[in-house]
DNA sequence: ACTGGCACTCGCTACAGTCGAGTGCCAGAG
DNA sequence: CTCTGGCACTCGACTGTAGCGAGTGCCAGT
């Protein structure tokens, strides 16, 4: 059955007041501070009605309404505008990211403000290897049998490893394999170098062959197998705001997995098209966020996506002010990198 | 007055007590758990005593005993012997750091291993850049503006950062500008290095002067002002643990004293004797830590101290298992590190 | 289709009563 | 002088009852 108008304001005005006050709202409460033009007995039959089709709930007989996921989600897609921000929000994110000497502070600092600006927990992916190309690929002697492979990406990612040779290997040789990783390797798609580093071992001469084998165990392990992808975290102390009345009791499973980088990259990581992405409560893959919401979004220089960002919260959450904040932070991020 | 030794059996008594159940203990419970041979109104008499001394307290009249932080500190100098780990406890710390492949690998294996062990909030610095001496300086063009720099230290600790050059720069200068760093810096204490970078542009032909003091502009920035620490953090999610029992209510102020990378290097970068530190509740300097315990220690290859790492968890903890857990830990990253 | 009225539900708070763990004190034994 | 058993007392935790009030669902009337 289609819900008309005022069915659907009503359910604006119920989120609203619900995200705003924290406890559930009743239909006198509504009509006094929304101009519905209806008597709360009206208002009532069509809460009656959202709740029959899901999109409510009472906690108990006697109580106001709140909305259910499936609430919010209406409410997200079709009910609610993205807010501007304020030019008070606008000035904090530049006056946050100005000054940010490289890659690191960036995304340090993005986080922190994403957490302060929101008031919620915030995650900041750093710039996907996968989606990088190589810039540069450094090998420093540290003793004859070791080496530090420095790489960095044209994303401003600096990754290292300790690579240990199987035997003693003459400085100049060293210089040699400097010149074909980076003469191979350099400038290619990260995404694509695991056929690329086959061939380099194949092609190198006899001499230098044990060296680059082990050199090219560890750069597919670097960039495939092991962290490949960093993310920053930060707010994690706004969760204990709401004084545990949002996430029903216990902080432990959501402090759980917020330390699994794992999880965390399946909340903001997959990020498809250049559109933000909202998760309610159970739609959450994760089962220890259910009863969670996650906006998310990718960022990147120019219109490409070089990674994601995002924040998790309460369920009842401010969406639409939370979704312009990420979406604004994104574009701030995008246009410094932009600037290498 | 002078406790006797009955007294401080039953000090000791209570402290175990209320760390494994968690509840207030009654002088009944008390003789029915130890073996102390006296009967239960004698031990009240001495808990009279011990309250009077302000070892103990009373939450409520009609309620068993605590310790209070006085209690705990008194138990944890004179009245617990270190517990050797189990044979389970040294395999897992085995399990957990053999294979480990750099510096970072350590850190994280390390940070997530003494939270598991110790159920508990854990953190560990990565060896202090002031403790270091330079391994080698390398400068990578990113452009004819932009130089990668990226400092490798004895300790395996990797730092990186752009310069940004005030002019464009010839390929042979960036060499000659390598060389010169790493001949003055290489091998150096970092704590030293602030008088030889100033002597550096100095020395310095004009030509390469403008691009040598931005250089040492970055140098010292990175070395005495910024990140110089970093810290690695894990098992926030412990503090969840507890019901609330502990930490009087709210995590927040713990989770915001825990995100401050200054506050974590007040807790455990302060390594001076190479012994075990024990800060109980009230003795943190750190207001919000207050009602929390950190135990904490530095550890280091051979005899050296490089930098500090330790828990923190609830006033009502496991002394004695935290503190030996936490020295063989350290010991076993110290060994660790001694491999390099 | 909306409204006012009314009976009903049920969580919240206050209050009284009971229970029991634990204490402090004291007189007496060793 | 030290320890012990006994006893009265305190006070938090729990239980049950009662009244209140916010909020609802339903229905008859406009």
């Amino acid at each position: 059955m289609g819900l008309d108008d005022r069915k659907l304001d009503v359910l604006r005005a119920i989120v609203e007041d619900y995200v705003a006050t924290q406890e559930p709202v009743g239909s006198k409460a509504l009509v006094e501070r929304h101009q519905l033009g209806v008597s709360p007995a009206t208002v009532r039959n069509d809460m009656a009605v959202l709740e029959e089709e899901g999109y409510i709930r009472q906690p108990h007989t006697s109580a106001g309404r709140v909305p259910t996921d499936r609430g919010y989600r209406l409410f997200v897609d079709r009910l609610s505008r993205v807010k501007p921000l304020t030019p008070a929000e606008r000035r904090a994110i530049e006056r946050f990211l100005v000054g940010a000497v490289d890659l690191d502070d960036v995304v340090h600092r993005t986080v922190r403000l994403l957490a302060q600006l929101t008031r919620q927990v915030a995650v900041v992916q750093y710039p996907s290897l996968a989606r990088s190309s190589v810039r540069h690929l450094e090998l420093v002697p540290i003793s004859t049998t070791r080496l530090m492979l420095v790489m960095i990406a044209d994303t401003g990612r600096v990754e290292q490893r300790l690579v240990e040779l199987p035997a003693p290997i003459p400085a100049d040789d060293v210089i040699d394999l400097r010149r074909m990783v980076n003469e191979k390797l350099g400038g290619t798609k990260l995404a694509d170098t695991p056929p690329l580093v086959q061939a380099l071992v194949e092609e190198v001469n006899p001499q230098l062959r044990p060296a680059m084998t082990t050199l090219a165990t560890v750069l597919l392990e670097t960039l495939v197998e092991r962290h490949e992808e960093r993310i920053a975290l930060a707010g994690t102390a706004n969760l204990a705001r709401g004084g545990l009345l949002d996430f029903q009791g216990s902080l432990r499973p959501i402090l759980e997995a917020l330390e699994e980088e794992v999880v965390l990259l399946k909340l903001i990581g997959e990020v498809e098209p250049s559109t933000t992405r909202v998760r309610i409560g159970d739609e959450n893959e994760i089962d220890n966020l259910r009863g969670t919401s996650v906006v998310s979004t990718g960022y990147g220089p120019g219109r490409t996506i070089v990674g994601g960002l995002g924040v998790l919260g309460p369920t009842r959450m401010d969406y639409p002010g939370t979704i312009a904040t990420v979406r604004a932070v994104a574009r701030y991020v995008g246009e410094l990198l932009a600037q290498n």
